[in-house]
DNA sequence: TTGTGACTAAAAGTCCGTG
DNA sequence: TCACGGACTTTTAGTCACA
């Protein structure tokens, strides 16, 4: 699996647990409904910046989103 | 202290710990050289693929980079 | 509430060079 | 070996209307 549809379904996957809609995270973190939306279906390669503001508001810490994303890509096959 | 800064910081010292050069850096990464000394420098936000690229290198976990990170950038004030 | 195409502006990343 | 810069191409950031 590549990285930035690894990045989608984790970033999907913290979203759906908090119960927070794409408007609602796009607004917290300072981006666009839309780009959430591009980023959850693997359409966009986000910066490392960008990373740290979803974080934020997910209220999870980054690098536990990218040890996530590892598992996926470098690990598991579900 | 900005996201930037402190990739520049936390990429160059792992690099210097494994005595590579900026251009072997570039080069196992499939990036540019004057690229990897922008990223130092703190000049250019570098997407999370990327920095997936340079971990591979540099032969450290993503998740670490990013936690050294947070570190300088949520933690310490130098 | 989200997916999507189409778009412009901005930034990533390359390639040339110098000191 | 690296900092730094200009000029460049490619990709992301960010927005809109619409389904």
């Amino acid at each position: 699996m590549d990285i930035e549809q690894a990045f989608g379904i984790v970033l999907k996957k913290y979203r759906l647990e908090r119960s927070i809609s794409q408007e609602n995270l796009a607004f917290g973190a300072g981006l666009d409904r839309t780009y959430i939306s591009l980023l959850e279906r693997g359409k966009r390669r986000p910066t490392v910046n960008t990373l740290f503001a979803i974080s934020k508001v997910l209220n999870v810490k980054p690098y536990k989103l990218i040890e996530d994303i590892e598992n996926l890509v470098y690990i598991n096959q579900d």
